[in-house]
DNA sequence: ACAATAAATGAGATTAAGTCTCATTTTTCT
DNA sequence: AGAAAAATGAGACTTAATCTCATTTATTGT
């Protein structure tokens, strides 16, 4: 068995570690979020969960999982919602998004060019007076020939 | 003298450049993002263009100045549509957002900087085996004090 | 310039993602 | 276990965006 974080902590430990009652419906998607360890459109989700959770509690519960900071919610280029569990040890990571088939690839940038990009981001707070939080890089193309990385 | 698209204003010519029909609703669209001169949501077009352009047809224009690559289309943080006009002598550019007023504001990155992500994304290129034909950074922040970024 | 033809528009119907309501069920607390 | 609080399911509702189609406007050829 291959132990890492999403392998081992079971979707009740992270429920109840960010306090949040344990319910059927939120250990479902937890589960599912776990399992696919990336990026999924809220429209897959909604198919593969068919049946399992009624749609309005899946809007529902990923609006509470985003609540407690474990889920976030971007757009492809074509503006489908995207969501991804991120959980404490899950690294920054930036997208990159394939136009030919939609995959979505989590990609991590050299710790150098994110060490420039901070500086850069410094740069820009001092320029427009602001506090600037949080960046997302997005990055757009097409896997090549074989499309190795698509499913 | 630094005579650009902007400056000229010239909606018609914009129009014929790109081989598609004038119309007037074509030009009251193209007239607004000119004047503008930096992104805005497709709601605020909305209300600003009211009874000047239908409904149906803001969308439609919206979709064909998209068409012919002069408009790009993101999302803000909280999933709101956002347009901007970008011309041919329009320089390379990112976005700020700013969670209190949700201005969202150009920003220019140092072409040292750019020149870096390049390098990077030549390196995930390979990495993924992937053509990477565009990339866009978004940064998040708030705006200090007196705002003065905003309107 | 003027028909003929092609393309675009407006108004409202339609679609679909996401939210809301509320009666019922599940979870938590003691 | 029982009471109180919270979450769920089903479907109604909202709203951004698209679609339909009769009418209007633009383009093209002569």
């Amino acid at each position: 068995m291959n132990y890492d974080y999403f392998a081992m902590n079971n979707s009740r430990k992270i429920l109840a570690d960010h306090k949040v009652s344990i319910t059927n419906p939120r250990i479902i998607v937890l589960e599912a979020l776990l399992e696919l360890k990336g990026p999924i459109t809220v429209d897959d989700l909604l198919a593969q969960l068919k049946n399992k959770v009624a749609k309005s509690t899946l809007y529902r519960v990923l609006n509470d999982l985003k609540d407690i900071n474990i889920l976030h919610e971007f757009s492809t280029p074509d503006s489908q919602t995207v969501v991804e569990l991120i959980l404490e040890d899950h690294s920054h990571h930036h997208h990159l998004f394939c136009s030919d088939c939609g995959e979505i690839i989590d990609v991590e940038m050299a710790t150098e060019f994110e060490n420039r990009l901070l500086k850069e981001i410094k740069r820009i707070e001092k320029k427009f007076n602001f506090v600037i939080e949080d960046h997302r890089l997005e990055l757009f193309g097409k896997c090549t020939d074989l499309c190795v990385n698509c499913k």
